[in-house]
DNA sequence: TCAAGCTTGATGCATCTGCATCTATCGCCT
DNA sequence: AGGCGATAGATGCAGATGCATCAAGCTTGA
């Protein structure tokens, strides 16, 4: 019943160098993007979402739901996208409140750009420094870190 | 020689999970501190360093080495923190650009509050979900993700 | 000694985030 | 049908971040 209240040093440990190492590795992502021209990575998630979706395309509450962005933040981060001409937003046909969101043309090919630099900086960062084994390893025990914990 | 440019799926999907939950758990963290009416995260990572430090205090690019912020982060956050009592700007002797930053008792005392919420939520979203060699487990694979690999 | 260049820290500007709130539409329940 | 709460998405405002640049003080070397 009592709840424990005092992480032991080895779990402030875990957490410190997940939180620590994440941000590093992100950080690094993001760099090699930017050196490249390229968008920042928020924007290939989008992409990214919507690539799979095809030509269906996705509502923006579903994106909200695939992503951890806020809703606010999706609303903007769309209106930057539609802005440079990488989605565009159509009306739906039962829901006058909503939108579907598509990827453009130009929203795949730079998507398709992202992916060139930013899959070489993944593979860099944790490819190159992991065997398989230990990718699945560190895989599985982030999953059970998950919240709440998600299939998959 | 060649550089292998493509990550396996393997390697994505740690990726994606590193990247996922790590964020996640941040954001909760953030919300328990929020809802306890105190500072945020980043305030209290000067926090800790400085009340490590005692009372020689740090010179502000110490801290920067010592955490991940940049530069003019780290005197805007100090700016905020100053303004609240939380710490102190001493003049340094041998030195005319830099300054000497102190914890304050104010300010060990809000890092004392933070931990007590911020503790709890590592001990949640951590210590309650990994055994202790999983735990071990994930901190040595994050270490080796370090860039750079650095010790400890 | 003193000019050139480096280090320390601050700041103006643009962008981005978080929060709260707003508008419009929908679905349900009576 | 009509009204009411819920849902979809946008937005005003304040605070935070990133980038570039600045000012002040230090160090070095001819």
């Amino acid at each position: 019943m009592t709840e424990k209240a005092k992480p032991s040093p080895e779990t402030i440990k875990a957490w410190a160098r997940l939180m620590r190492v994440s941000r590093q590795l992100m950080e690094r992502a993001e760099d090699a993007l930017k050196e490249g021209g390229l968008p920042p990575l928020a924007w290939y998630d989008v992409l990214h979402e919507l690539a799979e979706a095809g030509e269906g395309g996705l509502r923006p509450f579903q994106l909200i739901e695939r992503t951890l962005f806020a809703q606010y933040n999706i609303s903007r981060l769309l209106a930057r996208l539609e802005a440079d001409g990488l989605v565009e937003k159509l009306p739906v046909a039962d829901d006058g409140r909503g939108q579907t969101i598509r990827v453009s043309a130009k929203g795949r090919e730079t998507r398709r750009r992202m992916w060139a630099i930013y899959g070489r900086s993944i593979e860099e960062l944790v490819g190159a420094k992991l065997s398989p084994d230990e990718q699945s390893m560190i895989s599985a025990l982030l999953g059970r870190l998950r919240h709440p914990p998600t299939a998959d």
